[in-house]
DNA sequence: CTTGGCGGTGAACACGTGTTTATTCTAGTA
DNA sequence: TACTAGAATAAACACGTGTTCACCGCCAAG
């Protein structure tokens, strides 16, 4: 229901039963995740029946990889295409901009993202390759600070920009809101752009001790037990 | 399995059975999630019958909640007598510090964040809370500088906090490293301080867009459609 | 018209899993 | 010893769900 009646759009015309399927199959994993939808569902939104999925392809693992495939070269694509000026927080922007297409695809990756699937690592390094080149060019024509680790400095921004998405619920209650939207957006940019602007310490303090503290701790800490993921 | 044998200590002595239920549960629930755990499972860790868990708890979602309740006040509590004075990545800093009892709690507010549970909003509205009364004072007494919204920026600081622990996999990985270790916490905790002393632009000239740009479309937001969420 | 491949389906199967039920074990008490 | 309340269990039940199987149009080729 809710969105599916959206998407219906995207596959109530004379496209392919395999496509129909996968469009279905996208909405429905983007909306609920992909162990709380069952085949049934998907099939009843797509129109057909539940065998005729295991028929197209071959499990429900297997559609899945093929829904990660699709959603994952139409986002890579885009990101690669727009780099826009900002580069941080396009994606949220996008997400609020066209919520019918665009939102749809991010959602299916913030829930990919969540369940730690193999798409979402090759769009997080996707995402912070671009992030990475595009700080590179800002440093070298001055409108950019340099920095230590500009990877880990991108990572850090994408990683920012996924948590406004994954976490989006928590935040959006955190601040007031009922619903995600423009104005929950526009609340957290501006703190955030802020802080990519000035910082929020006033001087280095902070900086300095974990500086002198982590290299003082460079001797000893391979001796600390590792911890288990995932 | 994995880790599950480390919370033995917790359970393996003279505790009465709704605790160590209640143990195994937390370490099941934070390891593989609520919905990937079977009563068998927690039955089994816990030394006791599927069918006494139903017998104490009523059911696995009653379960959820007295888990929920329970960690929930074990951090709640820790995160407010231990008033870092950074307050940022205090957490993810705990985190490895202590990975068998504290990590333990940690992952599971995690997940409880991914599956967007009740105490999840309880647990981030005590940070935000919290990390606000410190920027606050911070602000006061000169050490940081003033904001246009310090609930916000708290919000962003905990957002930010809170993703590198639930991405920690992707992170790690775009990093290039195998396991998520103090190496990689290191490396991305960096850039971050470095960020938060002095921003990452040269000058304000996004901000001050943005700042136009949001400020005229003041007048018109409301007429967008508003996304749906969960 | 027959035939064979193909897209498609409903019913059944297999299995995991939350929950129930009948039963047994145990400890305290008279 | 006999009795009883509660703790604990094994086996069965109910049900959701991924998958399989036998079967059904339909349409082009012979």
């Amino acid at each position: 229901m809710f969105i599916l009646v959206n998407v219906c759009s995207a596959l109530s015309s004379d496209l392919t039963a395999q496509a129909k399927i996968r469009n279905a199959a996208i909405a429905h994993f983007a909306h609920d995740g992909f162990q709380k939808t069952n085949l049934r569902a998907i099939a009843a939104t797509a129109g057909v029946s539940a065998a005729l999925i295991i028929r197209h392809f071959g499990s429900k693992d297997n559609l899945r990889s093929v829904c990660d495939d699709h959603v994952l070269q139409i986002l890579v694509r885009r990101a690669r295409t727009s780099a826009g000026p900002v580069g941080v927080q396009d994606l949220s922007r996008e997400y609020l901009a066209d919520p019918e297409e665009y939102g749809l695809h991010v959602r299916y990756m913030v829930r990919a993202i969540e369940e730690d699937s193999s798409a979402a690592t090759t769009f997080v390094n996707t995402l912070v390759e671009e992030t990475e080149g595009l700080f590179r060019t800002g440093i070298a024509d001055g409108s950019m600070r340099p920095s230590s680790d500009v990877r880990a400095l991108a990572v850090l921004n994408v990683l920012i920009s996924l948590a406004t998405l994954t976490m989006a619920p928590a935040l959006t209650r955190a601040l007031g809101y009922e619903q995600m939207g423009l104005d929950v957006l526009q609340r957290v940019g501006l703190p955030m752009l802020e802080l990519y602007t000035h910082g929020m310490y006033v001087d280095d303090t902070m900086l300095k001790a974990a500086r002198t503290a982590w290299e003082a701790q460079q001797g000893d800490h391979f001796q600390r037990k590792d911890i288990h993921h995932g």
